[in-house]
DNA sequence: CGACGTCCGTGCGTCACCGTACATTCAGGG
DNA sequence: CCCTGAATGTACGGTGACGCACGGACGTCG
């Protein structure tokens, strides 16, 4: 499995930006860009993700985001900005590539194709981003917890992962105890099973109908525009 | 005064683009791009300003973002795509200028300037975006409607225009009532007036203390990025 | 001038989630 | 083997917003 934004290019394009890539093992809770610093590096995930998090008064971080091997952490470069008010915190490890900001801008001028792929991939950030917002106001925390649950399986292409309540609170935006319920509730309909920061799916298909639509509404916009 | 995105061009590009332009009214209500559909026109406001509605489960649309002479309706045609989830609603009537998309695509191929500007503002509608998410999330009624109000008196350029309890429900996705008993408190602290749909800010500091902190988060981004 | 629709105000019971506090269980190190 | 800290579970009162219902004020139009 390899970089699927990378993988859209053309195989001289993919090996030209390739050669300037270091590959990197991202461990879990590292922090990759801190909101407001300058952006040295971009990264493009292949079997870890990485979450986006913006920071909100007194509150710890709320997610917005998620990047797996669909994506690249760093677009505000492609977008002619070199800091970005998010945070980008590895939420499971593994191997991605990595790339200077200089030679990601080098390769940028004149690689149109990877261009494209990035502004269509912006193009998809930017609507998940409102559709998140939406999600947040209006859907249940077990409902958000679920569809959480499914995302991350899918960008980790695993069945079960490191997660704890509490990381996931900061996540979701409520409490370290709202996840204990709605995981409880999740859990007793043996959809999932977790143990001391392990979580394990137990049954896709049940937990996507526990989850809000808005799972399947970000899997129908990736394979519409990225697909 | 002119729309800030066509500002930042070169007074020839500015010409250029101009000369393709149609000078329209837009009219409070009207629904300039349905989510799904093509988009066939883009708009620059002047002194218009445009809703982007995201629709969710049976609920009325819930505000995302707000377009006014900063920035365009139909950002996704610069990003490849002539679709776009989201909804534009006339929220202040007013004169704009429309551009085909074939026009503007055609016009984004020889203006390097133009492709920088939307790559530029497509960033702070990222941001804002992320920014709502979070707002929605901590934030109580009467702040966000505060930052509503300033927002939008912003992007009329006037202390005063037109909005039902009603339709300020649909944005800020809550209740009539709960508008009603926000704006009412608001109205005991003399920062506002109102009356059957039209509004009148009395006291900006006051509404701005009132508002939470992303109104000011969002003003510093919009002057730092595109100023 | 009467009828109707729009707009705003109020009241009431309900609910999801909050803030806080405390208990329990387990893993790993000294 | 005990101690400590991390992870999870439970309890309780508080609260902001919800859903619903109703009432009143005002403008418009026949």
């Amino acid at each position: 499995m390899v970089n699927r934004l990378l993988a859209a290019l053309s195989r001289a394009e993919r090996g030209r930006l390739l050669a300037n890539c270091d590959p990197v093992d991202l461990v879990m809770g590292t922090v990759l860009s801190e909101p407001g610093d300058r952006v040295d590096q971009v990264y493009f995930p292949i079997d870890s993700f990485v979450s986006l998090l913006i920071p909100i008064d007194g509150h710890p971080h709320l997610e917005v985001g998620l990047i797996g091997n669909e994506g690249m952490l760093g677009v505000c470069l492609a977008q002619g900005l070199d800091t970005s008010p998010l945070q980008g915190l590895v939420q499971g490890a593994g191997p991605a590539w990595r790339m200077s900001a200089a030679d990601l801008r080098r390769e940028l001028g004149r690689t149109p194709n990877l261009t494209r792929a990035l502004n269509r991939y912006v193009f998809v950030m930017l609507n998940q981003f409102a559709m998140v917002a939406a999600c947040i106001r209006f859907h249940r925390v077990e409902a958000r917890l679920a569809r959480w649950l499914l995302m991350t399986a899918d960008r980790a292409h695993a069945d079960q992962f490191d997660i704890t309540h509490e990381l996931l609170s900061q996540m979701l935006g409520v409490r370290r105890v709202g996840v204990t319920r709605a995981a409880g509730a999740l859990r007793e309909r043996k959809l999932i099973r977790y143990y001391r920061g392990h979580v394990t799916i137990l049954q896709r298909r049940g937990l996507e109908a526990a989850s809000c639509a808005c799972y399947g509404a970000a899997n129908r916009l990736y394979e519409n525009v990225l697909g």
